[in-house]
DNA sequence: ACCTGAACACCGTTCAAGT
DNA sequence: ACCTGAACACCGTTCAAGT
């Protein structure tokens, strides 16, 4: 018997709970009843379905990240603690990123987009290209975010996981045939090396040399 | 009764098939046997479990795209080329997209990554940042496409779905305060109007003028 | 109004039994 | 060796019945 009717923000923590602790799988109706001491319906009663549970925790996770908004005066530096900010809480909810890039018109990546369309203009980026930039920018992040999401599996095995899986791949390419593969081959020793995140910085810089050059004269 | 025994071959082009018609969630392994008249026997024969058989289609489909290969004199105009066959593959097949973006290590993206490499090489980026920045370009790449798989839904109502859904996320957008959300507010509009295919290509441009100036001196 | 929990219609996967 | 298909252990979702 319940002690207390859960509230739809109740149910939303306790989904977010269960997703942190087991990856996405771990997320079943059965798993959030026994949780949270109750039945079906006081669940289907305030979420319409798993989809919309799933995607309300997502929203809850990057509207929390958000309100901890970067201030800086340099619209370059500013742009890339916005990309990092997102960086940072989908490693850190990795499920997250999984569910925004299935769906990344979410009203929670609203603030997201609005930020970085502002910067772009502030860096003279002109109004016609902004929205393709943004775009592009936001696609970039969701996409890495989406990979290392899926590279975590179920969320267990956190950082030795990373290590391992890596370290197979690795493996596999620098067994591939230099002639055919030189590339790919070189690159087996750098994939050992990375590191996530500045391979992630390395790509924002990128871009936004890129964008530099759009800037309207 | 089956007429003929399936090999893998044909249990991966039967799944294929499933996938194009229904989307993600139209391969199941009922549909399955009952498609090549069989059991689930047969088909856990040739293959581990469902996992496996949705990656070995996706190998099958971008095997397929890379071989018409771009041969160009011009690295950045091959550099596109590479970049919008996969975007067209995954256009064509939405789940190839999601099912990428979820494994980009598979083996039938070695021979992308290697195109990409060699470009980059042409294109006269250092080694260092080679690996860098053909991992940021693959992830724009994949990233872009699983959401355009994910805004596909089912794979049911191609083109309609498509515009009713952009339709919807304008609207909402429009109707949004402009002078909290100016940017979003503005976007609006292009959002209605813009071609996916477009704004993916821009994007590769900001991404290869941003690697331009990587270029060794 | 709000909640319970048995029941329903599905999944992917296994495995004794057949050929 | 290769295949069959009933059975198993799960899903998400519904809905008559309770309070």
């Amino acid at each position: 018997m319940a002690v207390l009717a859960p509230s739809r923000e109740v149910i939303v923590q306790a989904a977010t709970d269960l997703l942190d602790e087991g990856g996405e799988s771990a997320l079943t109706l059965r798993a959030l009843t026994i949780r949270l001491s109750t039945g079906y319906g006081a669940i289907y009663h305030h979420v319409a379905d798993k989809n919309d549970l799933l995607a309300a925790a997502a929203d809850d996770v990057i509207a929390r990240v958000l309100t901890g908004a970067v201030v800086d005066a340099d619209p370059r530096e500013a742009l890339r603690g916005v990309a990092l900010g997102l960086f940072d809480a989908i490693d850190a909810h990795p499920w997250v990123g999984a569910e925004l890039s299935r769906q990344p018109w979410r009203p929670a990546l609203l603030d997201f987009y609005e930020s970085v369309g502002r910067l772009l203009h502030a860096l003279a980026v002109p109004e016609r290209a902004r929205f393709d930039a943004a775009g592009a920018l936001v696609n970039y992040v969701l996409g890495v975010a989406a990979q290392n999401a899926a590279r975590r599996g179920r969320g267990r095995d956190q950082e030795t996981g990373r290590a391992d899986f890596l370290a197979g791949v690795a493996e596999q390419w620098s067994e591939l045939d230099p002639g055919r593969y030189p590339f790919v081959h070189e690159a087996a020793t750098r994939l050992r090396e990375h590191d996530d995140r500045d391979q992630f910085l390395t790509g924002v810089d990128i871009f936004l040399a890129g964008i530099a050059t759009l800037r309207r004269t």
